[in-house]
Formats: C-alpha cells, structure tokens, sequence
DNA sequence: AGATTATTTTGATATATATCTAATTAGATA
DNA sequence: TATCTAATTAGATATATATCAAAATAATCT
C-alpha cells in the first residue's frame, strides 16, 4: 500500500492538475474571495466552483471562513510551500516506488535466463545481461584472487562460452585482472 | 486564451497526477530504465508504460536514449528542478489568471446593484459592499478637503441613506475625517 | 531475407471527473 | 415565521484517460 507521503504528494498534484483549479489558486494569490466572485471571474458556476474549491480544500491547499452565508477562501501558502519542497527533493522522489518490490526486475531475468544453475543462454541487451554478470560475480569471493583457470571453471558451471562471460565480467568492472590473476574489486 | 507559462505548468502537473507515473518518476530517480523494466517492477503491461512514458517526455521531465532495440529512459532533474521552483514563486501563481478579466466581479456587482447613477440598495454582503464603496469614494477628488454637508449631497445623488454610506467609508478607510472635515487619504 | 525481441500504435473498455441544473441546507433579514 | 441569499449536495451527462490485448514498427541476429 502507497505511503501517507505518497497520498499526500498525489493528492497534492491532482489538486493542480486541473485548468479551472490553477485559476482558482491564481486568484486568491493576490487576494482571498468568495465563491460567487471566483465564479463571476472564471465564468463558472458556483457548484463547479464549490466542487474544485473541496478538492483544493481536501489538498490543505485552500482555507475557508465564514462570514454571514459567504464563504470566504484563501491560499494556504506554507502548504504550497511545504509540498512544492517536497517534491524538490530526490530522496522524496526516490521514496514514490517505496512499496514496489525494488528485486522484482532481477528475480525476472534471472528466471527467464537460468534452468537451476545453467544459464540458457547470454542475453543480447546490455541492460539484462549485466543482471546476469551480477549474479554471476556473486560466485568469487571478495578475498581471494583466482587463477583464470578456475575463472573459466566456475564460470562454465553455468554456461559453456566462459570466454565471452569472463570479458564480460572485465568489462562491467565486476572483476578485475593484472597479468593472469582476477580478483574481485 | 492561456500563456505557454501557464499550459507547461499545466502539463507539468497532468504528468505527475497519476499514480503510476508517480511511481516512474521515483524509479527514475535512482537508476535510469528500460520500458519492460519499468513494466515488471510497476506490475503493468509495457504498452500502459509505454502510454505514461510518453506524457512525461511531454511534459519534458523525461528523456530517451535507444540501445538497440531498447528504450532507456532518464529523468531530466533540471527540467523537474525548474518547474518546481517556478510553482514556487508567488508571482508565478498570480499570473494563472491573466487571461482572465480581472474586473469581471467589480462590473458585475455594479451592474446588478446600480440602476445608472441609482444605488437601488446597499449590499448586505461586506464583500459586495466594498465594491460599491470603492465606486463611491472615486467621486471625490485625492486633493480637496470636503465639508461633511459637501459629502452628504455627494453622496445622496446615489442613494438616499449618505449617513450610513458615509459611516461605512470612514470605516473602511477610504474616507478620513477629523474635527468634521473629510478628505481622501 | 527471415526470425526474434523491445517498443510503440491502435482500438476497445471501464473508470474518473468537470460541468451543468435542480434540490437542499444554512445564515441573515424583514 | 417566512423570505432571501450564498453555498453545498445530488443527479445527470459528456469528456478524458488508464489500462489492456492485438497489430504494427524498428533494430538486431542468423
């Protein structure tokens, strides 16, 4: 289920995401007013005005008072604000796929391409291939170095062109080598 | 008809008032991504994505560059970072309403409460009356001082009641008196 | 050239929503 | 209490759009 963050920043958007209510807001940037002087302004009627003004409302971006049967509105600038900072950031925008499941991309792949521990074969495109590498570099150690002998043995326990995978692996930089000796940088 | 300012702002908006190109957005965030990559983790069909990608490209908030057949897309921080800081800014907002006449409000309570140079009634409504009081006060001159039988006759050529309508001027600050004499501050 | 893969386009459908009129509610006034 | 006014709610309608499956494109590989 979506973050109450991420409700509010959706909710925040589609309160502004419409013609009528971006006027709305325009208006009362320079001054508070009723719904009958929105609606002589936008050319409206009070009820779509009333109908945006719960929406905005409902986004904190908007206030109502009361005097006598007029309702009064007025901008919530700090919430403007507030919201427009929020989105300014990365981190809040990295946190917009906060419950999609961050693996799921790689657990496709690696089901699409592998049958156990044999890889079917080396995909074409960049992007899936180097899913691969990654798993497949998870089979060194870190501290170790490593013969290219038993390079080519480990890798061709998952497919026959160990070849082509160990530059592959040089090449992504998930392995390293310097005069015959591979490591894991 | 609406400035260019005012639809990319729209646009702007219309592309992030969905949850699912929320959720693109925060994908893009961290890493750049294929069309199918972004299918698998959002749970969604690649023409749907395809269908959202667009909207963003729209709105310039995205960009695409091709690797073979693959479509790798990126996000374009400084046309996010703008955009955001443009909402931002006050001056900004007020100007989502310039292709609207700003004295509609004015005119039409002027039109519905005069009957030329009549006053019929005096609004009971204060926002209402403000309007008629700023009508009024512009018959009298900024550098004159006037004696309160001057203001009274004024002010009765339009509406019988001039104590009342000159108490509501003092009180609204668009008349000054002092020992008797009114002038316009 | 033919086959394969990733993406986009097209067409269909279901949901969301902007707008209006008519009816209702709430406050103020006579 | 009845009336008037401003706003909201309800109900109706038309437009917009999110999504999918199927078809069409585009690039790569055999």
């Amino acid at each position: 289920m979506a973050s109450v963050e991420f409700s509010r920043i959706l909710s925040f958007f589609k309160a502004l995401s419409d013609e009528s209510r971006l006027k709305i807001v325009g208006a009362l940037a320079s001054n508070e007013r009723s719904v009958e002087e929105l609606a002589t302004l936008l050319e409206l009627r009070a009820p779509t005005v009333s109908h945006h003004l719960a929406k905005l409302k409902e986004a904190g971006l908007v206030e109502m008072r009361s005097e006598g049967t007029t309702h009064i509105y007025h901008l919530v600038l700090s919430e403007m604000r507030a919201l427009t900072r929020r989105v300014l950031s990365l981190d809040t925008i990295e946190t917009f796929t906060e419950d999609v499941h961050p693996d799921a991309w790689e657990r496709k792949i690696l089901g699409d391409f592998f049958e156990g521990q044999r890889l079917k074969e080396i995909p074409a495109s960049r992007k899936k291939r180097e899913v691969i590498l990654r798993w497949l570099v998870e089979r060194f150690k870190f501290d170790r170095r490593y013969m290219e002998k038993e390079v080519n043995a480990i890798i061709g326990k998952h497919h026959p062109d160990f070849a082509t995978l160990r530059r592959e692996l040089i090449c992504a930089k998930l392995l390293a080598r310097e005069s015959g000796v591979y490591w894991r940088p």
